[in-house]
DNA sequence: TATGAATGAGTCTTCATTCAT
DNA sequence: AATGAATGAAGACTCATTCAT
């Protein structure tokens, strides 16, 4: 109970200050706890912030991987897989902004989060950008999509999805959410250019 | 002198550390001068910062404004300020990533950025963008591009260039700006979706 | 007791260096204590000076309204009254000597004291000197003290009490005050001048 | 010439910052020099204050002194003498209280005054307080005062006289001066008490 | 298990002083 | 003689982490 307080806690303050900024005062005071209460849960600061992305993010990827194995024709699937991103993103926008940022850090071990710490999570955005590979090959053999380089296509696309939410272009609401998914998928998969026949 | 050693041993360091990891003491020994000559040019860490970015923006933003008022056929228009984007992303990748993090309203007032400052910054971007916005717009007028929300198309052709970058997708050499930038171009214009007829 | 014994530390340091030359760090070292130890009780060095102000002149300050309450002969009540300032001030002359330099307007705000804690503490002086007022326009109304501006001569003797303590005039012990205080209210009573008749 | 005008600054500067929070940058600016030229001229901060103290008082210990040896009744010579530490102290003020405060400082030989300057500086006082002793000797010895420890009397007149200057009771005008001289004459040589017969 | 007082390494910033021009 | 760029020692304050209760 104390622990999923402290997660609470540490969602809503590295959401807001981010990574640095957040301070450990800061969180046990929104949990309500003591300090040392932190350290029985989490050895330290940066594994507090790194249970926090991993069962935030469990869920999500649970569901990455159903929407990718369902039968479905692959131009809607890939409407499909956006708005799962979606829907996840505009959920923990600021959470994981803050994760990108510090995935980042070539800086030292000291400060920051460890070397070995940012090969975790960067794992989990590789998983992530290779189930829309996935989708897009489906739909290359399919003919549904033109050929191109799928590893690229589906970074783009990630891109897309991701600095619309960071953007802040997406409300919370599902409406907003379907209509943004849309609306990405319109443009990647027929692009702005005027159709001409 | 001292002052372009600082300005070039900040931009190391902010852009391997980020805005907070980065020590006025790394800065200094990098820079090979005292710590008190860094306060003799600039009067803090953060005006050290934001003198950094503005003057590695200004050619850009230069350059960005010739590009936007060329007289040129808009989908070429189009792939070329995508190229000039690329161009200054990629040589300072690191950097604006680290003020793009910085500019979220993350951190409280005291450390990180002023609200004021973090204004300046975000006004730099919004520039940027409208420019996007124009080509896009002339672009539609001349019959080139397909009607759209332009503000939301720049801000997805926007993002998927900073994304591309920063995802290290571009390496630097001319001849690898120009394949992306040509293949962001494609996807922006055509989409990925298959074309019957 | 860390509190304390820093409160002790910080008595000692500020009288013997004055407020600016004090340093936090030779505080710690006197109460035996971590750095972060002395921010945990105080949220800076002059609010730590403050509290140290505040405790140490509670007892003084309930000691002097009851003397000046006190049912007795006006220049009886002058001369006790002078003697619980002489006990207060000879035991904390260093300390008192440097919060009056404070006081001042001298520094700016940044360093020095906030111009409102100043205040503050000007309103202890204030009491201070009301009290003599008040015993000597008693004195006045009984007729044992000639008609004066009270207000002035109040201050006179707040001042000659203080600086006869500032100079070094008076010893630590019983004796040495009580001497020092008859002779004081004896030259402020009847002046140096000799009386013929 | 550089040297007066780094005189000037500096008694404006150390009258309203105080010897601490002066800085050598501010009395640089005020002075409209260079930086290097105070040291030129002054081997350091300090001296810098020393000089500036001893040209200050010159003028006035001479014509203490020679108001001293008036041939004059005691009395009026100890109005006269008061009136001239009057004009000099409402004069110097906010010096004299800086220089005050910084002759105590028991503080290490680093920071603050030498030891030695010190010293000096106490020198200064013990002479004004020697020639009041003098001038009331004199007085006792022609029966005009009352029998009395004379440098106890000195002191206590001393005190009185920069109380009053530093507690402001006193205007820069003549006709100021002049009343606070009568004033405190008035007391210190009748007292308050009231007399009786 | 829960707590929070104690800690000190690490940070930014200031400022008197020097010295080459 | 005049200058001001360069310097670094010193100081206030923060905060993740520990450990005794």
């Amino acid at each position: 109970m104390k622990r999923q307080q402290i997660l609470d806690a540490a969602y809503t303050v590295f959401s807001r200050k981010g990574y640095h900024c957040a301070t450990v005062d800061e969180i046990v005071a929104l949990a309500d706890t003591g300090k040392g209460t932190v350290y029985n849960y989490f050895v330290n600061k940066e594994q507090l912030f790194y249970t926090l992305i991993k069962e935030r993010s469990a869920a999500f990827e649970a569901k990455l991987d159903i929407t990718a194995s369902l039968a479905e024709p692959p131009l809607s699937k890939v409407e499909k897989v956006i708005k799962v991103f979606l829907e996840f993103y505009t959920a923990n926008a600021d959470l994981w902004r803050v994760l990108m940022h510090e995935m980042r850090g070539l800086g030292n071990e000291e400060k920051g989060l460890t070397q070995a710490q940012r090969e975790k999570y960067r794992e989990k955005f590789r998983h992530s950008i290779s189930i829309l590979e996935k989708i897009l090959q489906e739909g290359i053999e399919q003919g549904a999509i033109r050929k191109c380089d799928v590893h690229k296509a589906a970074h783009g696309l990630f891109s897309v999805i991701v600095m619309t939410v960071f953007q802040g272009c997406v409300g919370q609401t599902a409406d907003s959410i379907d209509a943004a998914a849309r609306s990405i998928a319109d443009i990647f998969l027929y692009g702005v250019a005027a159709r001409h026949g």
